[in-house]
DNA sequence: TCGAATGGAAAACGGCTGTTTAAAACGCCA
DNA sequence: TGGCGTTTTAAACAGCCGTTTTCCATTCGA
């Protein structure tokens, strides 16, 4: 056999790990006691730590872009020539973002990670995903544009971030905030809940008014 | 003299370096060593890594949390017995947020910092923020209720995080955004000028439509 | 049956971590 | 001036880190 399940083994420990604890705070000999696995295995089968970083994301990442670009294809067939409409692209990310992590029933991890890449490591997570899933995202950010012609360019840049952050940081820190709102609501909120919730909000504040021109006489106090 | 400016020069250079490369990437050393102190200064002065992690904090959180009740107060008095209105509140908490760190020029430290306060250090610091300074917290989303009496509670809830969300996603990663941007359409992106555009979109989805009842149809598929 | 290749196991490597100790230096008041 | 808290200093502590090396077990094709 080609290789034994021991990749496997330590890739679903170190994603579980990585995402409770975050990646400086969880140590190899953390991830392969855990696994039942020799510490060596990892740097045997992967590497280096930031290697089996990046492994753990692109077992995400991966189908998750797939996924996505089949079915931007699917949709700009549809609706070709006219442009995709902004909530059925919004609907598709999300789909999209959901179908992946169902295989595993682990959306809370993937979410999790996303929301480490963009805060730790200095960025080099951020690089990262940035050079091998860049150009899925600019197709992505593409569509966007056609569906909202009349959004500035810098504009929609920034609101496409706005509401990343939005989504990412709501469903990266779930736990913490489910217990808080379970504890006060006595009602359990699902992850599908939360993203009923989220489509209206995420919605419309990409379409929400332009803001109102920068104001010179404010510059000086700060 | 009460104690000289050791303490204040660790605390200036730990907060850059924690905002640099996160808490547990930083080290003791690396802190006293460009702070040009002793490195048993920590331990002396603060007791433990975590409580100078806390003090951080408390530099920031402390006058915040002071500045906000204040502006509330007079708020309330000012309006009185009719709400706050929505927007009026959002805007005083973007100045108050704006006001403290102005102080020391270092905004992008503070959000930085919120931002790594809830996705590291195992929500330890977050059990502290929400300690120390959720009395604060929960007057402000008091407020919001007397001004959005038609919003659900559960859903006001979500909300305010959401957008909680948006700014500290997106003003904790500035760098890295505006690296983007400015390469991207070649013009300067300031955090004040990041706030104008903030304001709408946040607006716009604390009133976002409800969103629909969830249907036990869509169930099974997931 | 031999030899090579592959994967796993145990041990050790140097280096960095937060914390503690004990002694030295300092400023202040009597 | 002498003594006394307070602060700073240098050194050492035990422990964990990622990585490397060495050796053993197994498998496969010639």
């Amino acid at each position: 056999m080609a290789q034994s399940d021991t990749v496997k083994r330590i890739l679903d420990t170190a994603e579980v790990l990585f995402a409770e604890k975050g990646f400086a705070e969880t140590s190899l000999r953390n991830i392969t006691t855990r696994a039942k696995v020799n510490l060596a295995a990892v740097n045997y089968h992967f590497g280096s730590k930031k290697a089996l970083i990046q492994a753990v994301f692109a077992r995400y990442l991966d189908p998750f872009s797939e996924r996505l670009n089949r079915a931007l294809d699917e949709l700009e067939s549809r609706y070709s020539p006219t442009p995709i409409p902004l909530e059925v692209l919004l609907e598709q990310l999300a789909s999209s973002v959901l179908e992946v992590p169902a295989e595993r029933n682990s959306l809370k991890v993937f979410m999790k990670l996303l929301g480490l890449a963009y805060t730790q490591a200095q960025g080099h997570m951020r690089r990262y995903i940035q050079v091998h899933y860049g150009e899925t995202f600019q197709r992505f950010v593409d569509c966007v544009r056609l569906a909202t012609p009349d959004l500035p360019d810098v504009e929609r840049f920034w609101r496409l971030h706005f509401m990343l952050g939005t989504v990412v940081f709501t469903l990266s820190g779930l736990d913490a905030l489910r217990d808080i709102a379970d504890n006060e609501y006595h009602e359990h909120t699902s992850v599908r809940d939360l993203i009923r919730r989220l489509r209206p909000v995420v919605a419309a504040g990409m379409q929400a008014p332009l803001p109102e021109l920068p104001t010179e006489a404010a510059r000086p106090a700060v």
